[in-house]
DNA sequence: AATAATTATACCCTTACGGGTACAAAGATA
DNA sequence: TATCTTTGTACCCGTAAGGGTATAATTATT
């Protein structure tokens, strides 16, 4: 019933690791189905500022997301799963 | 009064041009006040895929803006100015 | 119409992203 | 403990990103 909040801003990383918890993959299972490298998604998920859009969208995807702008100091709510 | 639906997936471009043009600004002034190339202003508003994250949150966060990982198919309301 | 301002396209160049790989570190399971 | 799995760090390297600049194209503005 607990809900954890995540700033949107910093927590891209958090909000990666945790979809591919959710799913039950692996860095290696996610990065295949994504199409990306493995080390893209370990940069992913410690949060490297400088990686590419259309390789995060491609990440992004398969958890029904994708890169957009939000407002700064956005607090959203998210179930533990799912 | 008319608002104007976009979808954030797909107008990240439209995002920073109507916002850019609200505050007045060229391309050039956006650039700098970004601390990033006008070519990258331009790129951006073309919609270039593979841009770098920390580059366009440079860009949104002169508008209160950052990127984040927003659910597909969202849509969402914005007026013409502000 | 002409002129000025803004934007688009193209080129060269330096930098670093991202892939691959290997190895180390951390967790899990027995 | 040892063993296996998963994740983190480091290296080399090809290639593309992004800046600068110049020139065309477009869009005001008069």
């Amino acid at each position: 019933m607990q809900k954890k909040t995540f700033n949107t801003t910093l927590s891209l990383r958090d909000f990666v690791k945790t979809k591919r918890k959710d799913l039950g993959f692996t860095q290696k299972m996610l990065a295949d189905k994504a199409g990306v490298g493995l080390r893209f998604i370990r940069e992913l998920e410690n949060a490297k500022p400088s990686l590419q859009m259309n390789k995060v969208n491609q990440v992004l995807l398969l958890f029904g997301y994708e890169l957009g702008p939000v407002p700064l100091n956005r607090k959203k709510m998210m179930d533990e799963k799912s």
